[in-house]
DNA sequence: GGTGAGCGT
């Protein structure tokens, strides 16, 4: 059963449950390279998505707690906690940029499963995002100048 | 928020 909890488990946990014997790997074999793309986890980035935070884990507690272990951007342009835009308060995680990969690696090595404001927390590559504007097409902001 | 998986105001 340990299979179907790594399953149901999120992305930051599938970590913990990688006791799978090499059996159970037959019969699970993970989809060969090029069939995965946005539903596994990102490639290294330098940018990191981390979970499982407190509700009260803000901003700058997040940027203090992960620059021991590299060179995180200042507060409020690399490391930010998602919080709902109507109410303000924390959804729970949020998203931290180091200056180079190897700190993001450190990072995440150092911050994965760490506990942070009494919660223990997932620290994984971010997803790449999709770019905000296509500027092929006609700019939205036209018609009130 | 006394809400607990998740990829962003």
């Amino acid at each position: 059963m340990a299979i179907r909890a790594a399953a149901a488990a999120p992305r930051g946990l599938r970590r913990l449950f990688s006791t799978i014997p090499t059996s159970m790997s037959t019969l699970f074999p993970p989809p060969a390279n090029g069939g995965v793309s946005a539903l596994e986890q990102a490639e290294p980035n330098t940018n990191l998505f981390v979970s499982g935070l407190s509700k009260r884990t803000t901003t700058e507690r997040l940027q203090e707690a992960f620059s021991e272990f590299g060179k995180v951007v200042q507060v409020g342009i690399s490391a930010r906690v998602v919080t709902d835009r109507v109410s303000g308060f924390s959804k729970g995680f949020g998203f931290v940029r180091y200056a180079t990969l190897e700190d993001a690696t450190k990072g995440i090595e150092g911050m994965h499963g760490k506990f942070l404001d009494g919660w223990v927390i997932f620290a994984e590559y971010a997803r790449p995002r999709p770019p905000p504007a296509q500027p092929d097409n006609m700019p939205p902001p036209y018609g009130r100048q």
